[in-house]
DNA sequence: TGTATCCGATACAGTGGCGTATCGAAAGGT
DNA sequence: ACCTTTCGATACGCCACTGTATCGGATACA
């Protein structure tokens, strides 16, 4: 929807057609790789210097073209932004699941009481989601573009939405493996969890230069855990 | 420090000379207003399209004056935004000083042991905090042009630190006058409590163009006395 | 190997914004 | 009311970026 990616693919640059449906139709494997190379530096300039400070000409610079190629690919700078956006939030999700895959958790035992133990792993799947920072700081401005441009705010719920019930699925999965239930709407949870987070993520950033560096997941474990067990409840009050 | 707001006056527009200190240097009325009316209209700007999609010359459109004006009051764009921030951090402590003054907490009995009345007073600091949704979306941007641009940090965190020390401070006062204490550090709950409610703002803002059109507040209320109560213990252990 | 097609490079206007220099008109003092 | 100072308007040159049209080399297929 909106937009998608929109390939646009044409004889020349002149006009790329709209970009209406297109999506999965036959894309050349070169096609493929230099859009790739685009969404590339784009993401790394977004992050470096913002999305309304990179211009299209910096773009195709760092990925070694020139405008010719842009617009050969992208009708203009947002649907290289849609692109990204899709591209960055599908990853994230992918991540996820191979962090949950991955994830120690199908390993403990039905009833352990442990919470820790839960925390922990809640804490490795944030992390799993945070390998890019880059994606990290150009979705915060894409949160501030959704609330500026009521237009925009759809599709970024959508996809923050996404991202956000999986991981609710998985705490409310591991909570009750614990036999313990969350106090508060699961929803509300993850919010105060991620938001936390992505604090300690900034925190994270910022000790980098100072001569206590810490990591991000580090300073997560010092309150997750406690947040964890006091914002659940033992669950089945009636077997 | 760090620049301050500069008014730099001189002779003309030519060389505004380096805003080094100045400051409190005698600042014309005329100018004063001036300078005020840019700022306003850089507020409102940076709000509907972003810092850096606003140009010097839609401020001074939107302010009544010619870039002339402009640049006889700030020597460039990061003057104006360093005067900005300055000046509406300024505005929030002094709101939330009133805020806390008003509030009805100074008649709330020493021993009253509902966690719910500190939940509301809460929600009502936070929410005196964010009257003006410009600031909260323009400081959101700040936030992340100083994660950028390192040499931003330290003076945007000295900000936000200012803040949310106070509330830090408040939440403890409001706490203890009901007996009880918090059971993970103060800073980390008013992270999430903070972050929790930017997040409802953000909500509240959204349900406008919907059928369900709810505030803040009204999101707030839902979960932060259960959060409070589940994140505070009895004070005094032993008296 | 020849040929049609794809796709990125290059060239070209056109636009908008920046920063400076200069000018004219208010403000303010006496 | 005059003169000085302050301060914003106007005019100029400059540069970066956008979007389109055209061109030429690469690629795939026979």
């Amino acid at each position: 929807m909106t937009t998608g990616a929109g390939v646009g693919d044409n004889q020349g640059v002149g006009t790329p057609v709209e970009d209406t449906f297109a999506e999965a139709i036959a894309t050349s494997p070169r096609r493929a790789r230099t859009r790739e190379r685009l969404l590339d530096a784009a993401l790394t300039l977004f992050a470096e210097v913002g999305v309304d400070a990179t211009s299209i000409e910096a773009i195709c610079e760092r990925a070694g073209f020139t405008r010719g190629a842009f617009y050969s690919n992208f009708s203009d700078r947002s649907a290289l932004i849609d692109a990204l956006a899709a591209r960055e939030q599908g990853r994230a999700i992918s991540e996820l699941r191979d962090a949950i895959e991955a994830s120690p958790w199908n390993d403990v035992p039905e009833g352990t009481d442990d919470v820790g133990a839960v925390a922990s792993v809640a804490t490795q799947l944030l992390d799993a989601l945070t390998i890019d920072r880059r994606w990290a700081l150009v979705n915060g401005e894409m949160r501030l573009m959704a609330l500026r441009d009521r237009s925009l705010a759809p599709a970024h719920e959508a996809r923050e939405n996404l991202l956000l019930d999986a991981i609710a699925d998985e705490i409310r999965r591991l909570t009750a493996c614990l036999g313990r239930r969350l106090a508060i709407p699961d929803r509300t949870f993850v919010r105060l969890l991620w938001a936390g987070f992505q604090a300690d993520l900034e925190a994270a950033d910022r000790s980098l230069g100072t001569d206590h560096p810490t990591t991000a997941v580090e300073l997560a474990t010092s309150w997750i855990p406690e947040v964890v067990t006091r914002l659940t409840v033992p669950a089945e009050p009636s077997p």
